[in-house]
Parts: structure tokens; C-alpha cells; sequence
RNA sequence: GCUGGGGUGGCGGAAUUGGUAGACGCCCAGGACUUAAAAUCCUGUGCCCUUAGGGGCGUACGGGUUCGAUUCCCGUCCCCAGUACCA
């Protein structure tokens, strides 16, 4: 090749070798170490956006790395082929989405292709062939054979616009993830995949890949999942006109009493009602008890819930008292019951003790409806005090709660409490709640304990007398999977008069979704209106039968594609264990965090149920997750219609301020446009296309320019501009390489001793840059390692070639250059590998393994020191590697500058770190 | 509101976890080469003062600890993300 740098000639060549070579195709086996290394699939969109480039750039920097420092690689990519937008494809434009997606993937590949990314493509797996989900299928009747996957009617969410239901992940923050419109609830026959069985462990199995989880996604799971500790209490209940129900034992399906949820049940003497959803069981079982005002209330509550929610604005407490009565265990006081639009249903029991003084919500709510608030504990008190509150007895109880009605009760006043700021037992509205550890008082026999002694003990006292026990409760819901869509693996369930709910048999896997379906993306299932699909013989009786209609929602392809990749054509099971338990689990994935709840909670749980399957043999699938921020790019609207502009096809004539920020945009013929900052899309008109860039730039230049713009957690504002230098560095090693390659040839080892300085310096130079790129690979820093190889290169660059001894030392330098530079621009470094070794085999072909740092050459045989004057830097001096304190300190002394400053002043302190700095403090 | 992460030149960002702040790159300016341009190479480039040597200030802001603070502590402000009555 000759000697000015094309990048498209050598990408091409590259990529040709590497396919002939199978460099890339992993095999199990062998002396190496494992490392299987996986980025998040990508939807076959038909277009891969720059996001996808950074995210593949950044597997393909650690696939290479791992290569050359000599581990076998597992590196595949699949596609995430079911799903929403091809079934929008096939409504607006009639393809059919089964050719869309396919034509989709073919573009897709050669893109991939074109950046060069180490894959081994035979492994792909695409979800929406019927190899791969027919182990959807499988995966989900050994769920129904354990009970994990089960059928239930339920509110679902619901998303109009897309006219498709949500799981609670999908739905989270009451927006649709896909489309952002607000998501209302609709009632439907659902399967649901238990993964609350397994609540504890997601939780639990955290703490084992914490270290090798950003922080941000550990605590995103832990609060998704919601663990809280508590206890159940059962209220037993009164009707107003009927008499006291004297077992508060009877639980609620009698409800004769009703069970709340409390994480604070050391605060129960301070309840004042038993507030429940508008959709408690209760309620509708005592219907006939409540006044005509009451229950249309209760009714209004009920269809404000459904309503779709603004998260903007916070909802106003509402309720109303039913007339029902509730009796406290503990004290025996008889509560009113309420219902509260603040208590969900979804959540706990669907019922609470309200305890104003001690939790801010249902102080909110005592407040707007004047029921009475009344203190039980002492907050930041010792042990001691609280002692003196030990005598003090709960008057409030004998304080009816009718009276509540007249506001804000002062009777609890006056305890007989020393402390004055703690002498009132009530609050009135004008107070706030206090929701602090203490100790109690105003509780009966558990007066002066504290609240945490108090937790346990009063959870443990319910459970004796069988009113209540401790329990845990989880903000994790089952998932829900059940999709009304084409395009997705149909469920493998059939419906027999006569059998009921029957699983089709494992042998007649997988369920073929049909070549076709009527699309009209209106909410009904569309293999509902298929019935070469859907009628069917009932695998038990053999007698005339109907197929479930419904499909599965795609994240049950995501959750387990990657251990499909370790055994990608096994027809018989998803993947053979053995096969698996060499490559699993993974490595280090890499993705965007955009993942951190859905995706990968539902992995995590598909794993644990492998493991109980017995396909695996560990709990976690993923021990190193790396999340990189998204790629923004400037957007611009036109003003009068809201419009998008394409850019940068559309000429837009823009300003800038000195910070590089936009603060005029108009287009060619002078409108004035809106701007902003999103994330990159072709749709949303800001896109750069990858395959533009590498045809300008080349795919070196592009996956360089990438790595080294930002570090890979942070958000990415894509400026072009910056990429020059990226093309500049690669042609600058390259020109050094082919300056250099004949004379290196010859270069042999030259003792440390009879060689140069300069040459020593380059050497040094060589083996801090090799340790730097090693530990900023080791520890995910992409753009640091760059800037490392940008330094040798300046390195070598200063060398002059009428150096005599230089050889060896360049020779050397720029081997580990262009090794270092593999997983950056593989291309380039590969070419530029070949010149200097003289053939054309390539690095992973011959062997080639990362450079070995040594710490002998990398140290500095003089190193400057800086020498502070209280502080400030007044001078530096240069003293042997190994100087002492002592010597560095007269040496400082010594200097002229220094002696300056320091003249007639008194020297009051030396301080001399070792190799580091000196610093003379002065007085005077 | 709560939780988490941040605030460093014109810009993207470095800085061995207390030890020379601003590496590397972009932008910009000047120079060399060239008939010219591109490319390349060299020099400069945090701010302010100074003819120079040099000096002062500087990591959001205000305090503190320390010989020494971008780094640790306290308080304030701002930005980003997640979350939203989870009992």
C-alpha cells in the first residue's frame, strides 16, 4: 500500500482479511481465558444512529483489548427484531413487516460492516424468526409448569396513542416509554410472569455486582423493586348501626376486619382513622352500609384515579368518612374509616393507619379534613429522658372521634412531659409531622422504649395474639405480557371448552405466527381475525380449540437473546447448559441507561429462573455493566409550523456566541428557526448518519473521533468540527510509520547504559503511555487512552531520524503505538502493524499481544520538583529519581529563586514529600 | 419535594484520590514551506498587570481544616437525571 493514508482502501482490506482470516469467530476451548464481551441489541430501524456508534465502538475497544491481551472473545450482535415499529410500517405503508424487518437487518449488518466492528456474525440470532421464538415459547410453558406464568384480569395501562398496553416499567412515571403521551388504565384479561416470586432475590442480588454496576443503575433497581419492611395490623371493624364484630382476627375476605401495611407500627397510638382505597374490597362488601353522598363520593374518587396523571402537578388529598369504625388492637380506641384518594390499592393492603403527627401525608390529610393529630413520639431524645414519659398515660383514647369534626383537638395536651418544646401531645395544622426515630410515649405499656426496640417487639406482640405480623412488602409488580399485537411471539396457549387453559405441547413448538394478519393498529389482537391462527384441536382432548391471540411483549425476546448467542442453531433447547456454562455469564455489557430498569430487571429474573430450571448455574448474568450517555444532537424547528428541519442537508445559517452556543438560526431564505437539543435520530432530523461520516472520514477516524470526544458516561452534543483532528492524528502516525519503517527494520536492542537520552526518553515515554492505555482500558476510560496515544506519537515525532541510536527505541515505540491503536481504529492500526512487521497476516493472526509495560524503563532516572514558599510555587529543581529528603531540601535551599524569596525572613517549617514537592514555610 | 450525579479556559475535557491546575484535542492568532491555496510543520493560547524580569488572581459562591485543597468538612446557589402520595 502506498504511502498516503486512504482510509476507505485500507478499511476495505481489513475487512476482507479479517472475514477470510475469521479472526473474529469465537470457538470454545483452548488455554485462553473466556471474556465475553456484549452490547445491547439493536431494533432493526433500517438505520444506525451515532448512539449505536459510540455504544459499538466502545464493545469493539474492549473485544480488541481483551484479544491482544490474550482471552478468547465472545463478541456477537443480534437483533431486536419483534416489535412496534414494524407493525407501524405495515399500517401506514402496507409492507409486510416480515420483509421490512429483513431488509431492515441486510442494511443494518453492512453498516456494522462498513465501521469494521469485530463480530462474530454467525452467531446472530434475530427475535422475530421462528428459531429463536420458539424458545419464547419454551422458556414460557416451563414458566406455566412452575407457575410463574399465570392468567389474571386487570387494570391494565393502557396507551392511546399507541393503542397498546404497558407493563409498570413501560408506564412508569404515568407516560408512555415509547410515545410520552400519559397512559390510562383499561380492564383486561392478562398473562403475567410472577417475578415478584423472585422480589427478594433481585434485591438481595445486588449487592453481588454492585462493584461492576454504575451506582445510578444499582439504585434505580433497588427502588423499582421497593423493598420496605413493616408490618401487617388488622383493624377489626364496626358498622355504625350493627353492632361491634368482636374478632379482629378474621382477615379480609370475611372482612370483618381490615388488614393495613405500616413501616411504623411503633407509631399506632397515634392513629386516628383507617384510611382505604376507593377500590378496598371493604368498601364494596359494606356498599349497602353507606349513605347515598358517601358512596358517590367514594364512585367520584374512584374515576379521578383512572384519569390520566399529570406529573407536574401533585393531587390534592380527598376522602370521605364511610361511617365505618375500626378498632386499634393495641389500645382499643375505635377509629373512624375513611377512604383516601392517597392510598393505592396497588400497593400494601390497599389500607393504612393514618398518623398524622408522624408521616406528612396523612397529616396533609388530617389537616384538610380537621381530624385529630396526636404525638406519640419524642424525637432525638435519650433513653433517660424518655424514662420520666414512662408514667405519663394515653388520655386521648377516651376523647371520642366524633369530636373530631370540630377541628383540632386539644384534649391530648399536658402528658406531664419536663421537656417543653415537647409538652404538647398534639399538633395543630399550623405544625408540621415529624417522622424521626425516638421514643415513644402516649402508647400504653410500650411507653419509653424506643421506636426501634418497639418496631420488632409490637410487630412480633401482633403476631402473638393473631392480629397482625411482621411482613415485607415490594413496589414490584408481576409482568405483564400480554400484548394485543402481529408482530411478536404468540403466546403458546390454547383454550378448550372442554379442558379449559391448555398448554400447547413442547414437541409443537414453536407457534408460527401467520404470513400475514389484518393490521389496522386498533387495540384488538390481529391474530384474533386470523383463524387459519387461531382455530386449533386442544392438545388433550384433540377436540376443536382456539389459540390465545395475544403476543408477548418484546422484552421477553431481550431477556435471554444473549445466552442464545453462546449456542445460536441448537433446535432442541434455547442454548445446551455446558455450551453456556463456559461463556456465561457475561463479562462486561455495555448499553444505554435508558435500560437500567426494564431490561435489565427482566434479565435478571430470566436468569434466576434458568438457574431454577437448571440451564445455569449462577444467579447473575451480567457481571460488569457499563452505561454510556446518549448522543444530542442540535435540532431546529421551523418556527411558524413546529416542523423539524433536517440538518444538516437543509442549509441552516446559524451564529454562535463565544461559547459555541446557538443564538440565531435561520434557514436559506431567511426564516428564523427554533432550536434545541435532543437525542440524535434520523426521524427527528438531527441524525448524522454513520454511514455519511465513515464516507468522509473513514471508520477509523469516526470510532476514534467518538471515543475520544467525551467520556463515555456523559451525554455527547455531536459537533462535527472535532473529528479533523481524529483523521489528522491517524495520518500523523501513519506518516510516522512509513518515515521510520526502514530504518527500524534494522534496529536491535541497545543497553540502557550506552544508550541516548533521547533515546532512554522515548523509551520512558513508551512504557508510562503502555501502562496508562492498560489501566484506563481495565477501568472503561476511552478518551484518556486516546489523548495517552496522541503524547507517543508527539513522542516519536520529536525524534530525529539522524539520531544514530535511535532505532530500537522508535522501533519500539512505534510497535506499541499502533497495537495500543487496534482498538480504536483497527484498520489503520492493522496496515500500519503490517508495514512494520513486514507481513500481512494480521495482529491476531500472528499472535500479536498488547505491549508489557516495565516499570524499569518507565521511570525517570531526573524528575522535576516544585518548590512552594508557603504554599505558592516560587521555582522547580530537577534532583536524581531516587534523592532523599535531605538532598532535595538543601538542593531547594540551594536554588536562587528561592534564597530570593526566602532572604531575611524565618524559616519556620520544611516539608519534603518524597519524590513529589518541597515546601518551605516562612514567617515574617 | 425526595434520591442520585455534577458545576474546572472560547469549547470537549485531564489531574496518580491532599502535592506543579488546565494533559490531549477542537477553535483562534502568528510564522515556515508554496506563484497561490490546501496539506504539513513550528510557535503562542486561563484571566489581569508589566517595556522586560516578573507579579497578582483563578477549579460555581461563602466559610473551615491543613505547610499545602479542584480533591476533605460545613453552609449557599445553580444544572442534569431518576422518581412521585410505596404507608
Amino acid at each position: 500500500m502506498d504511502e498516503k493514508y486512504f482510509a476507505k482502501k485500507v478499511e476495505r482490506k481489513w475487512q476482507d482479511k479479517w472475514a477470510e482470516s475469521r479472526v473474529f469467530e469465537a470457538e470454545i476451548g483452548g488455554d485462553r481465558p473466556k471474556f465475553y464481551q456484549l452490547e445491547m441489541l439493536p431494533y432493526p430501524s433500517g438505520n444506525l444512529h451515532i448512539g449505536h456508534v459510540r455504544n459499538y465502538s466502545a464493545g469493539d475497544v474492549v473485544a480488541w483489548f481483551k484479544r491482544l491481551k490474550g482471552f478468547n472473545v465472545l463478541h456477537p450482535i443480534g437483533w431486536d427484531s419483534f416489535g412496534q415499529p414494524a407493525e407501524d410500517a405495515a399500517i401506514k405503508r402496507g409492507v409486510n413487516p416480515r420483509e421490512w424487518t429483513e431488509e431492515n437487518i441486510k442494511s443494518m449488518q453492512g453498516q456494522l460492516e462498513r465501521l469494521g466492528l469485530s463480530y462474530d456474525w454467525r452467531r446472530q440470532m434475530a427475535a422475530h424468526r421462528p428459531e429463536y421464538y420458539k424458545f419464547d415459547q419454551w422458556f414460557f410453558l416451563k414458566m406455566y409448569e412452575m407457575g410463574l406464568a399465570y392468567k389474571k384480569t386487570t387494570q391494565v395501562n393502557w396507551c392511546e396513542h399507541d393503542q397498546a398496553t404497558l407493563s409498570n416499567e413501560q408506564a412508569s412515571g404515568g407516560l408512555c416509554w415509547r410515545c410520552g403521551n400519559p397512559v390510562t388504565k383499561k380492564s383486561l384479561e392478562q398473562w403475567f410472569l410472577k417475578t415478584t416470586d423472585y422480589a427478594d432475590e433481585l434485591i438481595d442480588g445486588l449487592n453481588d455486582i454492585e462493584s461492576g454496576w454504575a451506582p445510578a443503575v444499582v439504585k434505580r433497581q433497588r427502588d423499582w423493586i421497593g423493598r420496605s419492611e413493616g408490618a401487617f395490623v388488622d383493624f377489626g371493624l364496626r358498622i355504625s348501626d350493627r353492632g361491634f364484630d368482636e374478632n379482629p382476627k378474621s382477615e379480609i375476605p370475611d372482612h370483618t376486619s381490615v388488614r393495613v401495611f405500616t413501616t411504623r407500627i411503633d407509631t399506632i397510638y397515634g392513629a386516628n382513622a383507617v384510611v382505604v382505597a376507593a377500590e378496598h374490597p371493604v368498601i364494596e362488601k359494606f356498599k349497602g352500609e353507606l349513605s347515598p353522598t358517601v358512596a358517590a363520593k367514594i364512585d367520584e374518587i374512584k374515576a379521578e384515579k383512572l384519569k390520566p396523571t399529570d406529573r407536574e402537578v401533585e393531587i390534592e388529598k380527598d376522602g370521605i368518612g364511610t361511617g365505618l369504625k375500626a378498632v386499634n388492637p393495641f389500645s382499643g380506641e375505635e377509629l373512624p374509616v375513611w377512604v383516601g384518594n392517597y392510598v393505592m390499592m396497588e400497593y400494601g393492603t390497599g389500607a393504612v393507619m393514618s398518623v398524622p403527627a408522624h408521616d406528612e401525608r396523612d397529616f396533609e390529610f388530617a389537616k384538610k379534613f380537621g381530624l385529630p393529630i396526636k404525638r406519640v413520639i419524642k424525637s432525638g431524645e435519650s433513653r433517660e429522658s424518655s424514662e420520666s414519659s414512662e408514667s405519663s398515660e394515653s388520655i386521648g383514647s377516651s376523647e371520642s372521634v366524633e369530636s373530631s369534626e370540630s377541628g383540632p383537638s386539644t384534649a391530648w395536651a399536658n402528658a406531664g412531659l419536663s421537656d417543653p418544646t415537647d409538652s404538647t401531645d398534639s399538633l395543630d395544622s399550623r405544625d408540621s409531622p415529624n417522622s424521626a426515630y425516638g421514643v415513644m410515649f402516649n402508647s400504653g405499656e410500650w411507653n419509653g422504649k424506643t421506636t426501634e426496640d418497639a418496631k420488632k417487639e409490637m410487630a412480633e406482640f401482633a403476631r402473638a395474639n393473631e392480629f397482625g405480623e411482621p411482613a415485607v412488602t415490594f413496589r414490584l409488580r408481576d409482568w405483564g405480557i400480554s400484548r394485543q399485537r402481529f408482530w411478536g411471539s404468540p403466546i403458546p396457549i390454547i383454550y378448550c371448552d372442554k379442558c379449559g387453559t391448555v398448554p400447547e405441547k413442547f414437541e409443537n413448538l414453536p407457534v408460527r405466527l401467520p404470513e400475514n394478519a389484518p393490521l389496522t393498529g386498533t387495540g384488538e389482537s390481529p391474530l384474533a381475525k386470523v383463524p387459519e391462527f387461531y382455530e386449533t384441536t386442544c392438545p388433550n382432548c384433540d377436540g376443536p380449540a382456539h389459540r390465545e391471540t395475544d403476543t408477548m411483549d418484546t422484552f421477553v425476546d431481550s431477556s435471554w437473546y444473549f445466552f442464545r448467542y453462546t449456542d445460536p442453531n441448537n433446535s432442541t433447547l434455547p442454548f445446551d447448559p455446558e455450551i453456556a456454562a463456559y461463556w456465561a455469564p457475561v463479562d462486561q455489557y455495555i448499553g444505554g441507561d435508558d435500560h437500567a430498569v426494564m431490561h435489565l430487571i427482566y434479565t435478571r429474573f430470566w436468569a434466576k429462573v434458568m438457574r431454577d430450571i437448571g440451564l445455569v448455574k449462577f444467579d447473575e448474568p451480567v457481571k460488569r455493566l457499563l452505561t454510556q450517555g446518549m448522543v444530542v444532537g442540535e435540532t431546529f424547528f421551523d418556527d411558524a409550523t413546529g416542523k423539524r428541519i433536517y440538518y444538516p442537508a437543509d442549509a441552516i445559517e446559524i451564529s454562535r456566541d463565544t461559547k459555541g452556543k446557538i443564538t440565531e438560526a435561520r434557514s436559506k431564505d431567511g426564516k428564523p428557526l427554533k432550536y434545541g437539543i435532543e437525542r440524535m435520530s434520523k426521524s427527528k432530523g438531527n441524525g448524522v448518519d454513520p454511514d455519511e461520516m465513515v464516507e468522509i472520514y473513514g471508520a477509523d477516524a469516526t470510532r476514534l473521533f467518538i471515543m475520544f470526544a467525551a467520556p463515555i458516561e456523559h451525554e455527547l452534543v455531536w459537533h462535527e468540527a472535532g473529528i479533523e483532528g481524529a483523521v489528522r492524528f491517524l495520518q500523523r502516525v501513519w506518516r510516522l510509520v512509513h518515515k521510520w519503517k526502514n530504518i527500524v527494520s534494522e534496529g536491535e536492542p541497545v543497553t540502557s547504559e550506552s544508550s541516548s537520552e533521547s533515546s532512554r526518553a522515548l523509551r520512558r515515554k513508551t512504557h508510562q503511555t503502555i501502562k496508562r492505555v492498560s489501566d484506563s482500558l481495565e477501568s472503561l476510560q476511552f478518551n484518556t487512552p486516546v489523548a495517552a496515544l496522541m503524547e507517543l506519537a508527539n513522542a516519536i515525532g520529536d525524534v530525529d531520524v539522524a539520531e544514530t541510536d535511535a532505532g530500537y527505541a522508535v522501533k519500539e515505540a512505534l510497535t506499541s503505538l499502533v497495537v495500543m491503536l487496534a482498538p480504536f481504529a483497527p484498520h489503520t492500526a492493522e496496515e500500519l502493524y503490517s508495514v512494520l512487521a513486514r507481513s500481512d497476516l494480521g495482529m491476531l493472526a500472528s499472535g500479536v499481544r498488547f505491549p508489557e509495560y516495565s516499570e524499569e524503563l518507565a521511570k525517570a532516572d531526573e524528575i522535576e520538583i516544585p518548590v512552594q514558599v508557603n504554599g505558592k510555587l516560587r521555582s522547580r529543581i530537577f534532583a536524581p529519581t531516587e534523592a532523599s529528603n535531605e538532598t532535595l531540601e538543601s538542593m531547594a535551599f540551594a536554588d536562587e529563586k528561592i534564597s530570593e524569596v526566602i532572604a531575611g525572613k524565618e524559616v519556620v517549617k520544611v516539608v519534603v514529600v518524597s519524590g513529589r514537592l518541597v515546601n518551605i514555610v516562612i514567617r515574617g
